[in-house]
RNA sequence: GUGCCCGUAGCUCAACUGGAUAGAGCACCAGCCUUCUAAGCUGGGGGUUACAGGUUCGAUUCCUGUCGGGCGCACCA
């Protein structure tokens, strides 16, 4: 930045504050951007948090700081106001200054530059769903809000990795497996009854039958055969999940190795799915981190054994318990069962070991939130195995249900009927849909309006917000000039109360990155979008930029470009694009 | 029952981590297109921030309790 107005206030009042309260120099300056114009450009509360360690009127203090303030060509009026704060006006050079900048730096407008001991290698994970089956609308608010928030590190000045860790080992597998193996046995007309609790989508019937134009009859056993090995099904489902667990087992023995090829495929199938899925969505991974691998590799083992080695695993009943109590944790956790089988908390252990072994600074996972309750045994197992826990940081986002108008659409996993996030995208578009995700915080229960995301109307933000993009486009296209000699256009014309406020709101945008990188909040970046929006909405109704005085017209074309650089800007992070005309 | 998240305009949500008169959009009412895209703009009514206390110059924000809603509380993931 060439020059900032709030640093260049910031010092001013600091020496006045070295000069007024010598011994309280060290205190925090804060200046904060007034919600009401008549408060100035830039207000600061210095003088209220002093009065209680100088014990003395707020009011008093803020005329000595006053009093103080070197004269500055960058300000107009500094004026004392309220309890105590102090209000500052800008010139209006201090504030049109930022065009410049803004076309100058154009799509690094925004971003961070830190220095290399600021920068940190930070992870992502989200995302992360079972291969089971295709992705629903909720991991499609996890891997919105996953990208955005990878993004936004991004601009703030981080390296940033986007990892998926794979569900590829386990039980779920296992059931997919059988799943698809059953239909298969049925186009054969070999009928075993189909579970409720198996997957009872229609994509398993079309792995089986994708199994079959391949390989044909190869992996055909009589249903009774199969139901030799099983205890049946008891009426009231009591057995439903040991009979299950029988079918995984028949399934097993009879196809021996070929059991490996049936589990095999529909894992990739589905893998592969979700993964273009997510490609058409915009969000791209560097990693696909297998579960499996961790047993491969004997990372799980080994984290066990530190685990142990540090004394926080005993046995009991035949299991061996994870001690997550003396870390916060409410109760005890099991990692190995009596049967010498790892529950699935062994390898998510391991995984978030190596994770950290890979020298990240700061490992973001973000979760559904009906994972709430895992968050202190993760943690704890962290400190346990002597890492730094503080460098986990955990998301929860909470859920959606989908509307379409006042109706609610029932959903339910169970049944397998939800509706897909490849469904919702061929509704309303990947635009709407990113931007309706990310009009939420996270932690926020999510109602996605389908008939407001589609309608072509002034309800619906995402075309309000794309709709003063193409605007931009379409006066500029007018003008048919050169944009790039914009850059050097004098900006003295713009005097008026909304170019000025425009002004102001464009400088801000580097803060709302900051603001939302921190706090990992990038819906603050669509609900900065949306005003910026309105403001220049607004002033396009109240002002025309294409006016015959050429340098009122050069310098409006000019804040209108740097507006529509800033759009832009903000739709690269939020992912959505930026029409030229609508 | 016990932990976490939440409760703000009729509806959907903000509020820069404790700041000034709590803001937007929708809905409702009244206006603006021979002039750069009306997918837009202007104006209006709307609030005891669930409730009761506490902390201090100051609370939607922090603490305690009550009420109401969501989600967890497996040798499932």
């Amino acid at each position: 930045m060439s020059f900032d107005p709030k640093s260049h206030l910031s010092e001013l009042l600091g020496a006045a504050l070295a000069s007024v309260a010598p011994e309280q120099r060290d205190t925090a300056i804060l200046l904060e951007r007034p919600k009401q114009a008549g408060h100035g450009d830039f207000a600061s509360n210095l003088a209220l948090q002093l009065a209680k360690t100088l014990k003395a009127n707020p009011r008093e203090i803020a005329q000595r700081l006053v009093r103080e303030l070197a004269v500055s060509p960058w300000v107009d009026k500094a004026e004392v106001a309220g309890a105590g704060f102090i209000n500052f006006r800008l010139a209006a050079a201090a504030k049109t200054g930022i065009v410049k900048e803004i076309l100058s730096q154009r799509e690094a407008y925004g971003k961070c530059v830190l220095p290399q001991e600021q920068r940190l290698k930070v992870q992502v994970e989200f995302v992360s769903a079972n291969p089971t089956g295709p992705l629903h609308v909720g991991h499609g608010r996890g891997a919105a809000y996953g990208d955005c928030l990878a993004r936004l590190l991004t601009w703030a000045g981080h390296a940033v990795s986007r990892e998926y860790y794979v569900n590829d080992s386990g039980r779920q597998m296992d059931i997919l497996g059988l799943s698809t193996w059953l239909r298969y046995l049925a186009l054969f007309g070999e009928n075993v009854p189909f579970p409720a609790n198996a997957y009872q989508g229609e994509y398993v019937s079309e792995m089986a039958q994708q199994i079959r134009a391949a390989h044909g009859e190869r992996y055909v056993h009589s249903a009774a055969a199969v139901c030799a090995c099983v205890a049946p099904l008891e009426s009231d489902g009591a057995n439903a999940d040991a009979h299950l667990d029988d079918l995984i087992k028949a399934a097993k023995d009879l196809l021996g190795e070929d059991w490996a090829y049936i589990h095999q495929h529909a894992l990739t199938e589905q893998l592969a799915d979700g993964r273009a899925d997510l490609e058409e969505f915009g969000v791209h991974f560097d990693t696909w981190f297998s579960e499996r691998s961790l047993f491969d590799t004997g990372m799980v083992r080994k984290a066990m054994e530190r685990l142990e080695k540090n004394g926080h695993v005993y046995l009991q009943d035949g299991a061996k318990w994870f001690r997550s109590t003396a870390f916060g944790d409410e109760k005890d956790r099991v990692v190995q069962r009596d049967n010498g089988m790892y529950t699935y908390f062994a390898p998510d252990i391991a995984y978030h070991l190596n994770k950290l072994e890979r020298g990240f600074d700061k490992v973001i996972d973000v979760w559904g939130a009906d994972h709430h309750g895992y968050i202190a045994r993760m943690r704890g197992a962290l400190q346990a195995l002597g890492c730094d826990a503080g460098k986990l940081d955990v998301v929860l986002v909470q859920f959606v249900s989908l509307w379409r108008g006042t109706e609610k659409v029932s959903m339910s996993t169970r049944g397998g009927q939800y509706v897909t996030l490849r469904e919702l995208r061929g509704e309303v578009g990947n635009d709407a849909c990113r931007f309706f995700y990310m009009l939420r915080k996270a932690d926020q229960a999510l109602d996605f309006d389908l008939d407001l995301a589609k309608s072509q109307s002034n309800d619906n933000p995402v075309y309000y917000v794309q709709y003063a993009h193409a605007r931009v486009c379409s006066v500029l296209a007018q003008w048919s000039g050169n944009s790039a000699a914009l850059a050097s256009a004098d900006l003295t014309p713009l005097a008026g109360e909304r170019e000025l406020a425009l002004c102001a709101r464009l400088a801000e945008f580097p803060e709302v990155i900051e603001a939302a990188a921190r706090d990992y909040a990038p819906h603050t970046v669509a609900f900065y979008l949306r005003e910026l929006a309105a403001e220049f909405h607004s002033y396009y109704n109240a002002e025309r930029i294409l006016v015959e005085d050429a340098a009122l017209r050069t310098a409006r074309l000019a804040l209108a470009a740097a507006l529509r650089q800033v759009l832009r800007n903000g739709f690269a992070i939020l992912g959505v694009s930026a029409p030229e005309n609508m």
